[in-house]
DNA sequence: GTACATAGTATACTAAAAGATACTTAGGAG
DNA sequence: CTCCTAAGTATCTTTTAGTATACTATGTAC
């Protein structure tokens, strides 16, 4: 772990995958890799057209996702990972599997407490 | 990365690590080993008293953290990592070095769009 | 000429997270 | 007896995140 908590940058990984609905897209998107704004949508169930805008926005902002507009009417656009953005699957990886065992520890101390 | 969406949980650990001053704290803790309340409230400029036992109550439900009284008075209260929560280590590290990428990658950006 | 489709924007609202500030508890020092 | 200490609670206000709903632009099909 580093030993100078001032140049910690946990922070910075943390700002750009909260969001509540942030960690669904680039599941989405690293899975599907591209993806238009509708199909996005329809992926997310509950999510505001509002909202989907905005997280993509953001990513976009971070270079973490690309936004391709086709010159059409009705309008297309297409969203994917930039390579960069690739970079960020090692951790959702890491956090996925950190949950799953999250998930059995919880269970396991559930049932010696319902025990006692 | 995981084929079924509907499993994914990677927003356990994301709940886990999300507060302001989480990522602080459990830096803190896993670099010092064990810290007294006012130690740690000493460490991290700008938190409230409310703050910090609110989030350390919190890691503490989760069992990341473990919490030590002294019945004695004036109170002693010493707060640590528990095994368990050291298997966040790896997560807090990646989330690290990412970050440090992301700051370099971000002033290669900025001196890119400033040149033209 | 009206309706439809897609990818938005605008505005108003609610809920959740964080911050500020004051109060509590009980033994020991003076 | 009054004050100090450490580790809290309690209450209130502010800030930020997220939701709901309505509106817009424009080429094509009818």
């Amino acid at each position: 772990m580093e030993k100078k908590p001032e140049l910690c940058r946990v922070e910075d990984a943390l700002g750009i995958l909260v969001g509540k609905w942030k960690p669904i897209i680039l599941l989405n998107l690293l899975q599907e890799g591209t993806k238009r704004f509708s199909e996005l949508k329809r992926s997310m169930p509950g999510i505001t057209q509002k909202m989907l805008t905005n997280q993509l926005r953001e990513l976009e902002a971070e270079d973490i996702v690309m936004r391709k507009v086709y010159p059409q009417v009705p309008p297309k656009v297409e969203y994917s990972i930039t390579e960069y953005g690739k970079s960020l699957e090692p951790i959702l990886e890491a956090m996925h599997e950190w949950g799953v065992k999250h998930t059995l520890h919880k269970m396991e101390k559930e049932n010696r407490e319902n025990i006692q």
